[in-house]
DNA sequence: TTAACATACATACAGAATGTATGTAAAGTG
DNA sequence: CACTTTACATACATTCTGTATGTATGTTAA
């Protein structure tokens, strides 16, 4: 079983990204110990910083992997429609539920703006998971679903009740029940964008 | 000129929590050397660690004077009209003008959950600054003012749009402007939930 | 008023964690 | 087949948090 450099590279990569996108979510980010990391991942830390140059990169990494799984999903989801208006609904639906599930909050919402920094965090998030919501309000207003708006200021204000509330439901004892009242209240929000 | 050690203790934790806020918010928390806060501050960290116990203790004592510094603000633009509806409206705004104004967005929302968990954050957020709004929707909905909606989940849908918005009009190169676009989306974005 | 005590620090040191410099074996390349 | 690059391993330097201990000064009660 002989490998190439670019196969075992890879594979090397893979590991280290997913342990510590474990250790990311469970401890956080200033707890989770590299010496531990490449423990688990049954490598030396000199793998960790040839592939990764540092902890952020590393970090960096776990995050965009992250956000992709949930960008995928999140597109799926609002392709369901033909609608503009419902596939907008279903697609912040899907972001929240799909983000709920997925126990790395903590990676996506938490620590990452605080690791790279909000600007970073900022197009990452837009490049990966956030692209399709600003391209689908543009969509809506130009063909006049929406009352005129900065479709910029909407987009963070949209982005940000989200995130806060995958926070919030992850919090609740009751998820299915708070996941509700977050979809009632976020297609009221979003009616109040409605073009009359 | 001799004082007391009740006086001494106050004159040293004020300058401390100073001395780490504007480190705390230019170099972020990692990157802010508990020796260069002592040293800057003119005394030891035997004094730091007499007083605030950790690093993270240090940083909740700052959180904490941050918040409560916006929170004033917030409460007295609130209280400037009658009509709970404008009341909403002009807290909000109060909020997000204030909170852009002030230059400590990183430790108030980027580090803030990052450092002391997001649980503890979101206590202290609504301890300090966020109270109100949450009292405000309920009298609002109590009245007749708003339609059928968990408060819950309102508070958390507008609270992390409006930090999110913070933390956009800071990053636009004219903070004017994306203040006033900011507030007609919010201003849309609360029809949605107006009883009709 | 003075002995006992508590408080507010200072100092030195221990422990852990990141990052870097250097070495090496294997794969790729002309 | 020489030689270059890549993918690591290892040892070490640096830095930072936290703790243990010492001390001077203010406070309190007999």
């Amino acid at each position: 079983m002989k490998m190439s450099k670019a196969e075992q590279k890879q594979q090397t990569m893979q590991k280290l990204i997913e342990v510590a996108r474990e250790m990311f979510s469970k401890q956080g980010y200033a707890d989770a110990a590299m010496e531990d990391i490449v423990k688990q991942a049954g490598v030396t830390r000199g793998a960790l910083y040839h592939h990764f140059g540092s902890k952020e990169g590393l970090f960096q990494a776990v995050l965009a992997s992250v956000q992709k799984e949930i960008g995928d999903r999140v597109e799926a989801e609002a392709a369901k429609s033909e609608d503009p208006w419902q596939q907008l609904i279903l697609g912040c639906l899907a972001f929240v539920s799909s983000a709920v599930e997925h126990h790395n909050k903590r990676i996506l919402l938490i620590d990452g703006p605080s690791v790279i920094g909000w600007e970073t965090w900022r197009r990452m998030d837009e490049e990966n998971s956030m692209r399709h919501l600003r391209e689908q309000l543009l969509t809506m207003q130009e063909q006049g679903y929406l009352r005129p708006v900065s479709i910029d200021a909407l987009t963070h204000l949209l982005s940000g009740a989200m995130n806060e509330a995958v926070l919030w439901i992850s919090e609740t004892p009751d998820h299915e029940k708070s996941l509700k009242e977050i979809s009632t209240a976020i297609t009221l929000l979003l009616e109040g964008f409605r073009a009359k």
